[in-house]
RNA sequence: GCCCAAGUGGUGGAAUGGUAUACACAUCAGACUUAAAAUCUGCCGCCGCAAGGCUUACCGGUUCGAGUCCGGUCUUGGGCACCA
C-alpha cells in the first residue's frame, strides 16, 4: 500500500476505503441466480430534510449495516439499500416561502443525505436507490391506487376532517395529537406541554420562573404542532376498515415486539357484541344500538342517539323541540377542542320526547340526545345500562334517571353508587337470572335473532383512511371527473375499463353531481404539472386547482387520453373532465418502497415475479416506533391488498420488525432545536470519524432503549479503535506489528478469550445486542495487549469480528496484513468449543447464602470432595462454629452453601 | 382513568435463580515528557481504623440462595382516551 503511514488516520483511510467499495462495487447485490440464500435488511427510509441527517439514523442503519455485514461474510446475497421519502410538507413549505419548486430543493436535500450516509460506510447497493418523488416510481404507487379504485376500495367523502390552517391541508386523525396548551403571560407567549416544567405547586414555564395557566388540551398537528380544526372538505379514503379484521389477524405470527402489535390491536380495536333494534312509540322508524353487554339488556333504562343521528328531527316532539334546537346549537358550536376535552367530561343532554320500546320486557324508555355517543362508532345511537356503564352511570346522575342493576351478587354490589362493570350473576333479569354474563350475553342474542330484532355484531375503532391532502408536493391523482350521462356512453371495450370500478364513485362539486373515471396504466405516470405559485387557496383547495390548463381536459372514453381544453375536442368520445386536484399523502410512497427494491428499474410491473419470490420480504425491518400504527399499518393493508388480488406472494410484508430507541441529547432530553443539545452526525465524523461514530453509537446501550449522547464517552471507542490498529500496525513503519509471528506462543487464556469472542460476537449480532458485543471485544483486547506476542490469525480474526461495527479501519489493517481483497469477503470466523472449556473452575463457599470464601479446583471436582473443602477453609469454619447444622447445597463447579442455625 | 415498558455506582450500562456493579466514561493518584498531546499503571458503591455490615426505587412473599420469580406501593417514560 502507497503512502503507509504508522498513524491511525482515520480521515485518510474512511475516504480511501469508500471510494474503493464504490470502484469495486463490493455492496452491489448478486443475481437472482447466483446461488446463494438471501439476506433482505431494511431500513426505515429517511425524509430528506434540509436539516440533514440526524443522529438518531445513523443509529438504526449502523444496527442493520452490521446485520447486512455480518450476513454478508457468511456467504448470503444480502440486500440493503436505501431510498427517499421525498414527498412531504417541509419542502412544499420552503416552495411557498421562496418560489423554488419542491422537486429542486428535494434533490439538494436527496445529495446531501447520500453524502451523509456514505460518509458513514454503510454498506448499501446505491445502484438500487429510489425516491418516491420519482415518476418511474410513483407510477406503480398510482397504479396500486387505480388497482384500490378498481376494487371499491377508495371513495369520495365530504365529511368534517381535521384542517390544519398553518399547513393548509387537512390530515388524517393519526396525524393529529392532543396536547396540553399553556399561556405564559410574562412572556406573552403559549407554550406547549413539551415546553413547560410542571411542579407540584403547578406549573413554572422552562425560562425563567414565570407563571403559565394551562388553556386545556388541544389538538394539534403532528408536525409542527400547529392548530387544527374541523371542516368539511371534499376527500378521497381508503376503505381500510374493510380490511381491519385481516389487519388483526395477520399480526399474530409476525416477530414483532409486542408492544407494537398491541398498539395496532388497540388501535384496529375490534368489538364483539350485537345489534339490537328498537322499536320507537308511535313512529314506523325503528332505533338500531351496538352494545357489547347485551346481557345488560334488563338494565337499559334510556336511549341515547348522537346529536347528528338522522333520526333526531324525525322523533323529537313539539314540546321538546326547542329544549331540542338549542342544545344542537351548543354541540354545533362547542369546538372539537371542547368536546374532546378530556378534563372535562361531564355528560350535557336532552331529551327528545320520544320512547323506545325495549324487545326483552316491553318496558318504555326514553329517548336522549348526548354528545358522548358518536355518531361514528357503531349506530350512533345506544342503549344506556347506568347500573354497568360508568358513561352511563354518570348520565344517569346527571339527569336523575333510574339505575337498575342486573348483574351481580347483590350484597357487594351498589350500583347507586358506582357503575358495576364486572360480570356476575344476572338478576332481575326475567328467565335469565341466575345465569353468568356470558351464557345471557349468547341466549339474549339469540332469542333476538329470531324474533328479527337483534343479532350479533362486530364494531372496530378503526376509520377509514383519508387519502387525501390539499397539497402540491405528492403523487397527482390519476383520476378525473365527468358528467354521469358522459359515464353512461363509456363503451363496453374501452380500455378505461382496465380500472373502472364496478359501481360509479360519485363526487358533489359545487352542487353538481360528477362521477370518477381513471387513466390506463399505460397514461402512468401522471405528473406534476409546473404552476405559478405554490400558496393553498384560503379555501383549502390545492395549489393544482390553478393549474386550470392541466385539470381541465378533454377525455376519450375509449382510452383514457387527454387533451387540454384550451384545443379543440378531438372527437365524439371525448368528454369534458376535471382532474382531481388533491394529491397523496406522504404515506402513499413509502406504503411499498421495500417492494421496489427488489427490481427497482422494471418497466413492467412493481417487481418480477421472478424478483419476488427470491427476495420476498424484508428478512429484518428496523426503524422508529413513532411509525408502529401510521406507517407500519398503511403498509399492511396495502401489501395485503396486494396478495389478495394476485400481485404478491405474501401476505405481510414485515416478518420481523425491530425498534432502535431515541438518542437523547446530553441532558437526557429529547434533541431539539429550541433546546440547543441536538448532535450532528458530520461534526462528530469529523472529529472522531465514522468508525468511531458507529460504534459509539452501538455502545451506548441496549439498541431499543433510549439513552443520552455523551461527547466524553465516545474517546473510549476511539481509544479501543487505536488499540486494535496498534494491535496489528507498526506505528513507526507502517506495517505488520513486530509482536505478530507464526512461532508466536498465546496462552491458554487468550485463545479461550478470542474463541470466546467469536461465540459472543455471533450470538450477540444475532440478537442485536450490539453492546455486550463491543464489551466482549474489549475485554479481548485488555488480554491481547499484555500477551507478548500474537498469531497472525488471531489478529485477523478480532479485526474481522470487528470489521462489522468499524469498517474502515479493520478494511484498513486487513490490506496492511497483506489481503488484496475487502475483509467482508472472508469469511466468518468459526470458534472451536474445545478451546472454551476450562480446566479448573473457581466455586464459591457460601455460609447461609453469604460468600465466605473461593477456591480454585479441578472441573470434575466430586460433591463429596468439595464440601470437604468448604468445609476445611478457615473462612467458611469461623462462620460455622458454634452453630447447628441445618442444610447443605452443592452445585457442581458453581458453589457449595452450608446453611447454619442458631 | 385504561394499557404497556423501565427504575442497578458520580455517568452510560453488564449480569442462564448462584461471587451484583462486567465493559466503558468521568474524577483522583502515579509513570513517560523540557512541556503538552498521545500512551501506560493504579484507585474508584456506601458505612467502618479494622473485623465486618449494608446496597439493584420502596414494602412483603417464594427459595439453601432473588437485580432476576410472585403480590402490593411509588416514580419516570410511552400509547390510548366518552369507541357503548
Amino acid at each position: 500500500m502507497e503512502n503507509a503511514s504508522g498513524t491511525y488516520d482515520f480521515t485518510a483511510f474512511e475516504n480511501r476505503w469508500q471510494s474503493f467499495w464504490k470502484e469495486k462495487a463490493t455492496f452491489q447485490t448478486a443475481p437472482l441466480n447466483c446461488g446463494r440464500p438471501k439476506y433482505y435488511v431494511l431500513d426505515m427510509f429517511p425524509y430528506p430534510s434540509g436539516a440533514g441527517l440526524h443522529i438518531g439514523h445513523p443509529e438504526g442503519y449502523t444496527a442493520s449495516d452490521i446485520l447486512a455485514r455480518y450476513k454478508l461474510a457468511q456467504g448470503f446475497n444480502v440486500l440493503h439499500p436505501m431510498g427517499w421519502d421525498a414527498f412531504g410538507l417541509p419542502a412544499e413549505q420552503h416552495a411557498i416561502a421562496t418560489g423554488e419548486s419542491p422537486a429542486i430543493q428535494t434533490q439538494r436535500n436527496i445529495d446531501n443525505f447520500r453524502r451523509q450516509l456514505q460518509m458513514l460506510g454503510f454498506a448499501i447497493d446505491w445502484q438500487r436507490e429510489l425516491a418516491t418523488t420519482d415518476p418511474g416510481y410513483f407510477r406503480w404507487t398510482q397504479w396500486i391506487f387505480l388497482q384500490l379504485f378498481r376494487q371499491g376500495l377508495a371513495y369520495v367523502s365530504a365529511k368534517p376532517v381535521w384542517f390544519c390552517p398553518a399547513l393548509g391541508t387537512v390530515l388524517a386523525n393519526e396525524e393529529v395529537l392532543s396536547m396540553e396548551v399553556w399561556h405564559c403571560p410574562a412572556l406573552q407567549k403559549d407554550l406547549l406541554d413539551s415546553e413547560v416544567v410542571v411542579t407540584k405547586t403547578g406549573a413554572t414555564s422552562k425560562v425563567g420562573n414565570h407563571p403559565v395557566t394551562s388553556l386545556g388540551k388541544q389538538p394539534r398537528s403532528e408536525r409542527g404542532h400547529h392548530p387544527v380544526e374541523r371542516r368539511p372538505i371534499r376527500q378521497w379514503v381508503l376503505r381500510i376498515t374493510a380490511y381491519a379484521e385481516k389487519l388483526i389477524e395477520g399480526l399474530d405470527a409476525l416477530d414483532w415486539p409486542d408492544s407494537t402489535k398491541r398498539l395496532q390491536k388497540n388501535w384496529i380495536g375490534k368489538s364483539e357484541g350485537a345489534e339490537v333494534t328498537f322499536a320507537l312509540e308511535g313512529h314506523t322508524d325503528s332505533l338500531t344500538v351496538f352494545t357489547t353487554r347485551p346481557d345488560t339488556l334488563f338494565g337499559a333504562t334510556y336511549m341515547v342517539i348522537a346529536p347528528e343521528h338522522p333520526l333526531v328531527t324525525k322523533i323529537t316532539t313539539t314540546a321538546q323541540k326547542s329544549a331540542v334546537e338549542s342544545y344542537l346549537e351548543v354541540v354545533k358550536n362547542k369546538s372539537d377542542l371542547e368536546r374532546t376535552d378530556l378534563a372535562d367530561k361531564k355528560k350535557t343532554g336532552v331529551f327528545t320526547g320520544a320512547y323506545a320500546i325495549n324487545p326483552v320486557n316491553g318496558a318504555k324508555i326514553p329517548v336522549w340526545i348526548a354528545d358522548y355517543v358518536l355518531m361514528t362508532y357503531g349506530t350512533g345511537a345506544i342503549m344506556a345500562v347506568p347500573a354497568h356503564d360508568e358513561r352511563d352511570w354518570e348520565f344517569a346522575k346527571e339527569f336523575k334517571l333510574p339505575i337498575i342493576q342486573v348483574v351481580g351478587a347483590d350484597a357487594e354490589v351498589d350500583v347507586q353508587k358506582a357503575a358495576w362493570t364486572e360480570d356476575g350473576p344476572m338478576v332481575n333479569s326475567g328467565p335469565f337470572n341466575g345465569l353468568s354474563s356470558l351464557e345471557t350475553k349468547k341466549k339474549i342474542t339469540a332469542d333476538l335473532a329470531a324474533r328479527g330484532l337483534g343479532k350479533s355484531a362486530v364494531n372496530f375503532k378503526l376509520r377509514d383512511w383519508l387519502f387525501s391532502r390539499q397539497r402540491y408536493w405528492g403523487e397527482p391523482f390519476p383520476i378525473l371527473w365527468i358528467k354521469p350521462a358522459d359515464y353512461a356512453c363509456i363503451p363496453a371495450d374501452a380500455a378505461i375499463r382496465e380500472f373502472l370500478p364496478a359501481q360509479p364513485v360519485p363526487c358533489t362539486i359545487e352542487g353538481q353531481e360528477f362521477y370518477a373515471v381513471p387513466l390506463t396504466s399505460k397514461q402512468l405516470p401522471l405528473t406534476l404539472p409546473a404552476v405559478k405559485s405554490y400558496q393553498p387557496s384560503p379555501t383549502g383547495d390545492s395549489p393544482l386547482s390553478k393549474a386550470t390548463e392541466w385539470t381541465e381536459v378533454w377525455y376519450d372514453l375509449a382510452t383514457g387520453q387527454t387533451v387540454s381544453q384550451t384545443q379543440p375536442a378531438p372527437g365524439p368520445l371525448w368528454v369534458k373532465a376535471s382532474r382531481e386536484t388533491n394529491t397523496m399523502p406522504q404515506w402513499a410512497g413509502s406504503c411499498w418502497y421495500y417492494l421496489r427494491y427488489i427490481d427497482p428499474t422494471n418497466q413492467n410491473a412493481l417487481a418480477s415475479t421472478e424478483a419476488l419470490k427470491y427476495w420476498g420480504c424484508p428478512d429484518f425491518y428496523i426503524g422508529g416506533a413513532e411509525h408502529a400504527v401510521l406507517h407500519l399499518l398503511y403498509a399492511r393493508f396495502w401489501h395485503r391488498f396486494l396478495y389478495d388480488i394476485g400481485v404478491l406472494p405474501t401476505a405481510e410484508p414485515f416478518q420481523k420488525l425491530f425498534h432502535q430507541g431515541l438518542i437523547l441529547g446530553e441532558d437526557g432530553e429529547k434533541m431539539s432545536k429550541s433546546r440547543g443539545n441536538v448532535v450532528n452526525p458530520d461534526t462528530i465524523v469529523k472529529e472522531h470519524g465514522a468508525d468511531a461514530l458507529r460504534m459509539y453509537l452501538m455502545f451506548l446501550g441496549p439498541l431499543e432503549a433510549s439513552k443520552p449522547w455523551s461527547s466524553e464517552g465516545i474517546s473510549g471507542i476511539t481509544r479501543f479503535l487505536r488499540r486494535l490498529w496498534r494491535l496489528a500496525v507498526d506505528e513507526n513503519t507502517g506495517g505488520v506489528s513486530t509482536k505478530i509471528s507464526a512461532q508466536a506462543q498465546e496462552s491458554e487464556d487468550l485463545v479461550r478469550e478470542l474463541h470466546r469472542t467469536i461465540q459472543k460476537v455471533e450470538k450477540d449480532i444475532e440478537t442485536l445486542q450490539f453492546n455486550t458485543a463491543i464489551s466482549q471485544m474489549m475485554i479481548l483486547m485488555n488480554v491481547a495487549e499484555k500477551s507478548p506476542s500474537l498469531q497472525r490469525s488471531t489478529v485477523e480474526t478480532f479485526v474481522q469480528l470487528a470489521a462489522p461495527f468499524a469498517p474502515h479501519v479493520c478494511e484498513e489493517i486487513w490490506a496492511r496484513l497483506g489481503h488484496t481483497g475487502s475483509i467482508t469477503q472472508a469469511a466468518w470466523p468459526k470458534f472451536d468449543p474445545a478451546k472454551l472449556v476450562e480446566s479448573s473452575v473457581e466455586i464459591i463457599f457460601q455460609v447461609n447464602g453469604k460468600v465466605r470464601a473461593t477456591a480454585k479446583v479441578a472441573k470434575e471436582t466430586s460433591k463429596e470432595a468439595l464440601l470437604a473443602l468448604a468445609r476445611a477453609h478457615p473462612d467458611v469454619q469461623k462462620f460455622l462454629e458454634g452453630k447447628t447444622l441445618v442444610k447443605e447445597v452443592i452445585v457442581p463447579g458453581r458453589l457449595v452453601n452450608i446453611v447454619v442455625a442458631g
